[in-house]
DNA sequence: TCATGTGAAGCTATTCACAGCA
DNA sequence: TGCTGTGAATAGCTTCACATGA
């Protein structure tokens, strides 16, 4: 069966809840309660699950921990993934600070800067290496997602030499074009584009409120 | 007529394909060539383009300084925006230090954080300022547009701080839970959950080229 | 009775196919 | 002939309605 791609992004959104309420120490849930919880209809939630077969129990709700533990199956999460981070500047230093990275199941283990200031310095507990150390790194750890954060002059290089080193997935800030290939996943985020999407759902009076 | 959602994110794109064609000196373009250029079907290019008249001429093309101020004007970008940034940590910095902002629009009149190390220190040549100061420079700018960078625990009593001092347009880094409302226009960005969806993509065969 | 799971219906977005015009 | 503009067809996603089972 096809899933939606939109899908997956809620169930993460459905697994950081149930973190929350298993850490409150609840242990059973409805799909009404966790739509609450995460702006999702309820409906909507149900169909999600569905997808990978039922988790739940009919009457009565969904088993927070199974679940979670069941979600973490589907997003491949029981494990963690090493990645590495290309950029120490601004940018790449609060990727890897952040907290959520490795609560959702991610581990820096490498970050690459060529500008010879931040080299050696450390970033969250991993030291800054030149770029020509990142196939090594890359090879040691088997790592397969990348994260840049790069000024978007120096975007294509870096990508390249990413895809070049055996990584597969690729994570970019602000957007990279010509970036799509057979030989890896290239994603963008970029906030900008949110700012002006915001800007326009103001002037468009029919969709005024998200969700 | 219903405009897409998406439809809104990929004028962004075209249009910031278009200054970098106008920048090359290229003065005409084929719908086929920002098809190209942006990574989109060209039939979606004319389609979008559709919804607001059409600009291009048959058999001929559109001319890129014409759509350009054509998509800014759909877009609301005639002239730019005063945003304000609450959080003055390294996420905040990259944020105010980020090109893109001013170039597609964004002006950054305040930076706020209760940090009273950061208070006084500039960013990106704007005077940090506690948060007691935020409604006066937000009434002072007319702003309507708030970004906020503080950690997550923070972020509901920041979101709630700008809905009351007149913002209703705000972007959050992270997820924030139960932040739609009748008052506000809220939008999260979050750089995991999209390494997540890249994490599900390798999984999953059937979708595994974006794009 | 309550909440899940799921086919069917409805809605949104994209692609197709081609008419219209330089 | 070449490329835009657009209705129609298709694909993708969400909501509805209800059968199913605790």
């Amino acid at each position: 069966m096809k899933i939606p791609e939109v899908t997956v992004a809620r169930l993460a959104r459905y697994l950081y809840h149930l973190r929350c309420l298993e850490e409150r120490g609840i242990e059973s849930v409805s799909s009404h309660e966790i739509a609450f919880g995460t702006g999702v209809n309820s409906n909507l939630v149900r169909k999600d699950l569905s997808y990978f077969g039922g988790f739940g129990k009919r009457g009565v709700g969904y088993d927070v921990s199974n679940l979670k533990r069941q979600i973490m199956k589907i997003l491949d999460f029981t494990k963690s993934w090493p990645v590495i981070v290309v950029g120490a500047g601004k940018l790449g230093a609060a990727v890897c600070s952040c907290p959520d990275l490795r609560e959702r199941g991610f581990q820096v283990v490498g970050v690459f800067d060529n500008n010879l200031r931040r080299v050696k310095r450390s970033l969250a507990g991993v030291k800054i290496l030149p770029m020509k150390n990142l196939p090594e790194v890359v090879e040691q750890y088997e790592v397969k997602i990348g994260i840049v954060t790069v000024p978007k002059m120096a975007l294509p290089e870096v990508v390249e030499l990413m895809k070049n080193s055996g990584i597969n997935r690729i994570l970019t800030f602000g957007w990279c074009p010509y970036s799509a290939s057979e030989k890896a996943l290239v994603r963008n985020v970029d906030f900008v584009t949110e700012l002006e999407k915001l800007v326009f759902k103001g002037k468009d009076f029919s969709c005024q409120f998200i969700r």
